[in-house]
DNA sequence: CTGAAAGCGCTTACAG
DNA sequence: CTGAAAGCGCTTACAG
């Protein structure tokens, strides 16, 4: 291995030359800077970032911290998130924390130990001590916020309104509202922006809160339509909930989309598997991803950001659950 | 910060002591290490992984080479192989390659220069110089194979003839296969597998290459079923491709189960949201994870490993794209 | 069994 | 503009 002394050898200086010219910090002549760049490529020396880090405390990994990366909301996110550290030089360290404050924790203190960079995280545990404490950069997404934290997200809100008016607009008259867990910010802005939509129309409507699951919306969903068969709308507010509406409709043998519509939220692949393909409003995860970790990255190297809040648009994806507007 | 030198000098020993006593290297006697611990204790010492690194040139992160994170087969092989490694104090690292031998190579070296303790990795480009000659530890997961490197893989072939073999004994005459891109390992093993089942049968059937993707799978099978209407079983040897099938033959009008049977090979949480259910072959992706991460565990920490190639069984999961079997 | 010392490969005041 | 030297926090022969 090469290292730093090699290069002063060889390109006659002293490796504080050297080291001043690789980091461009502190004066360094032509002539030197020439000698060294020389030797450099000769040598095809690369900095050793373990003794960097050792130094200045400060390392080029980010550690990504989500609930599971087996929910299908986080796999793009962390592509997009890994592209991006990719780009500027950064390294990502997966954390599956399963929305567990002691494994937050965990990994936030093992790899500030390793002079972390900075964390995006999914949590809704953002002001508890680890993070409030933590004293290295954060990005959070969607979930909860923290006054000191910039958090990136969906417009949550707006994509409700979006995807009720798809129902109402469709001719749906007693529209049924899958809510999702009541401690989540983005399902409670969905909800928000439901009510906001459906006030304004005279349809009928209800709302039922279930976790983000297929199975127990496949049965939560199946009560509702038996109780109550002048349900003619589902808005989901998200795609797994969607998924299990559709597959209960099926089993009560409503036909979707002419006798039943449904609406999700997400934008998973899987809601073009599905038969029909769910309409849905979906959102752009992967640029939610790369807006965080520039803002992350940002922050790391001290650059200011211009705002602690950052909402992604959403776009609403007809497929085959919704039937075309009437005119 | 507190260092080893705070814990010498409050434990009354010198840092060697302290630093053969943390490692468990070299001797120390019973009252060192008593006074080491107090002050360990005392002080809440904790030893700093930077400074290790650079001494030993050995990290506790692990490199997750996949091409994809966004296909659904990785999501969790990705969660298994960070709670093993979490088990055993490992971090993961992850790493998209998009199949792009560029990209792996950088990771490689990029982590190498981190002192990586090992990679796990899927890729086709195993007997690339930049892996034959990585150095360090390697595990396989699936796909290609290199004498130099363990592998750990599904029972593919088994697996296919257990697929087949549920069309045929649900009255199949007409098998369609769905065949995989030729240059997966494991898609060549399922064709073996299929092709040895279907010999040992007096069915019909025919093959029919396509990539493992859904709107691909969708038009192929389309014109399969057009082209010869008396298909009667299709085995796709992915999960998104049996997705396919299925949207195909709806848009064609056959019904499935009844009139046309499908299964699926990978067993990813989507079979379960579609309608009908999608019978599979469930590959045990957490354990292929698993296991992996355990053996390159074993030889990162120079244990010998038993064998160089791990095969992890398969699972028949019957839903509703097939039907019960007459007897 | 133990400690002084060199070394891992860098960075950074400081003096010149 | 430049170099000698100390230091980041450990590990590891080596001598005793």
């Amino acid at each position: 291995m090469t290292t730093i002394k090699d290069v002063a050898k060889k390109a006659g200086v002293s490796v504080a030359t050297v080291s001043r010219f690789l980091n461009d910090s502190g004066y360094v002549s032509a002539d030197a800077a020439k000698a060294v760049t020389a030797a450099v490529d000769e040598l095809k020396y690369e900095l050793n970032p373990v003794a960097r880090s050792l130094n200045t405390k400060k390392s080029n990994l980010i550690g990504l911290i989500l609930p599971d990366i087996t929910n299908p909301f986080f796999p793009e996110l962390a592509r997009a998130v890994e592209d991006v550290a990719l780009t500027y030089g950064y390294t990502v360290v997966l954390c599956n924390s399963d929305e567990n404050p002691e494994k937050e924790k965990n990994y936030i203190e093992t790899l500030k130990k390793k002079y972390i960079a900075g964390f995006i995280v999914t949590s809704n545990q953002l002001d508890a001590p680890h993070y409030a404490n933590a004293n290295v950069p954060i990005v959070a997404l969607d979930r909860a916020i923290n006054d000191k934290i910039p958090v990136v997200s969906s417009n949550n809100k707006e994509g409700a309104v979006i995807g009720t008016n798809a129902l109402l607009e469709r001719g749906c008259r007693n529209v049924l509202f899958l809510r999702g867990p009541e401690e989540l910010n983005p399902a409670n802005d969905r909800y928000d922006g439901f009510m906001e939509a459906i006030r304004q129309s005279d349809a009928d409507y209800q709302v039922v809160t279930c976790p983000f699951h297929f199975a127990d919306s496949q049965k939560v969903v199946e009560q509702a339509l038996q109780d109550n068969p002048s349900i003619d709308g589902i808005f989901a507010s998200s795609d797994v909930s969607a998924a299990g509406a559709l597959k209960a409709a099926g089993t009560i043998g409503r036909q979707v989309p002419d006798d039943l519509q449904i609406v999700g939220f997400d934008g998973v692949a899987m809601g073009e598997m599905l038969s029909p393909g769910l309409t849905t409003v979906a959102q752009d995860v992967y640029k939610m991803g790369a807006v965080a970790t520039r803002v992350l990255i940002k922050q790391i190297e001290n650059k200011k950001i211009e705002q602690s809040f950052y909402e992604v648009p959403v776009k609403l994806v007809i497929r085959g659950t919704t039937r075309s507007v009437a005119e």
